[in-house]
DNA sequence: ATTTTCTGGTGTATTTTTTACACTTTGCTC
DNA sequence: GAGCAAAGTGTAAAAAATACACCAGAAAAT
């Protein structure tokens, strides 16, 4: 028996859902967040985390909503990234489907999954499988927008754990703009912007001179970023 | 009698619109196109040429559209601002608008209606009516787009005609930017991009010493894109 | 015909920013 | 205490950004 269609319109209408790329960071390798589709279309093929708009939430708050349910995250960064539209994008019919990519801290949250039994795993962004539906477009988009993103604002700080040593914040922006920094010039930059405060805390049981720990000030980001500044790196 | 709803689904969907900021430069200031709704809600209030998504096109397809059937404009540069979802942005019910942007040269395009025999009119961006709906939200996300995007990517040429003065493309610049630029740095960094032909032509009919018209060279250009360049002011 | 007005067009010196580059320090392991 | 591994640090050279003022040429006004 067909299911009943009991929400009518004069006219027809695309489905509305979201999808999230979620990015993490654990030190060395740039990842993303992938849950295995359990059901058809696409059956078994990996694919970002996403689901339909309600009627009462905007597009961020469905793909928040969705980022809990499916990934087990809450409170993190998350940013629009583009609508995604083709009329074929999604075999089922005609779905448009709001992006966003979201920054988490993944040694506070690991390998994971949410209230929903599917199975999630964190992938290298140098070794991403094959994608559901258009994802591999929707991951190649995340990709350029993080990497022009970082240049000019220090969203890199929502990757790292509220402590972390400059050498760490060097693989990250190493990771995610996929080139090789100069560490002198890289901490001269880095300490000039004034947005770092270092703890009296070092590493821990490290086989090698402990490094300090900093922190992000985010009093003084929030100033700067009202009177307009950049942060290139 | 109530129209007939004859589009039926399972679960409740929002309605799907696109609406398009139009930026023209008109050798002075920058302008957007506005037109003056006939109809409530907001009628008589200016609001962004925009209008529903089709099932058989895409948003951009559909942002083109519209740009045709209510401005009369066709071949332009346009490209995707930001997904506006707020529950309750418009009063008719639950709508989501795809915003795009797109530039034309106003020379072109004079003051301009489309097909619809709507009301439409260029405003400078210093003097910009209530707008309906949120758009003026949407005004001030695409102003700040628009100005982020100058810095890099050579878009002013898509607001100018074929062939121009350096004089034109500065007071361009600085109408975007929304400040004063340096007149022999401006021609200094300008010319060291290389993407510009300098044209056999000079003005005429002016009461003062002519300038030489130039060409953007759009190959380099391409070129450049490929490998990845920046355009910075 | 001369002067005025208006915008086009040009170069240099100074400061700031970016880049390239190598050794010492520290703490642990063996 | 020798060896290892990453932390941490400065300077010189090159490149880029900035500040800045006058002459050229065409038309209009006198």
């Amino acid at each position: 028996m067909e299911k009943e269609k009991k929400y009518c319109y004069e006219y027809p209408r695309p489905a509305l859902t979201t999808d999230c790329v979620i990015f993490g960071f654990d030190g060395l390798e740039l990842k993303v967040l992938l849950i295995e589709r359990g059901i058809e279309p696409y059956k078994g093929r990996w694919a970002f985390p996403g689901g339909f708009v309600q009627m009462n939430e905007t597009t961020e708050e469905g793909a928040k909503r969705e980022l809990e349910e499916e990934a087990g995250l809450k409170n993190v960064f998350i940013e629009q990234l583009y609508t995604f539209s083709d009329v074929h994008r999604d075999p089922r019919g005609r779905v448009v489907s709001v992006a966003y990519y979201a920054l988490v801290n993944l040694k506070e949250h690991p390998a994971t999954a949410g209230d929903d039994a599917k199975k999630a795993q964190w992938f290298s962004i140098k070794k991403i499988p094959s994608l559901a539906f258009d994802h591999e477009k929707i991951f190649r988009m995340a990709m350029l927008r993080i990497k022009g993103k970082i240049r000019y604002q220090p969203i890199g700080f929502e990757l790292l754990p509220e402590k972390f040593t400059l050498s760490e914040l060097q693989y990250l922006y190493e990771a995610i703009l996929e080139i090789k920094l100069d560490k002198r010039n890289f901490r001269k930059k880095i300490k000039k912007m004034n947005l770092l405060i270092e703890l009296d805390e070092k590493q821990q049981n490290v086989q090698h001179k402990a490094a300090s720990f900093y922190q992000f000030d985010k009093q003084k980001y929030e100033e700067l970023l009202h009177k307009g500044f950049n942060f290139e790196i």
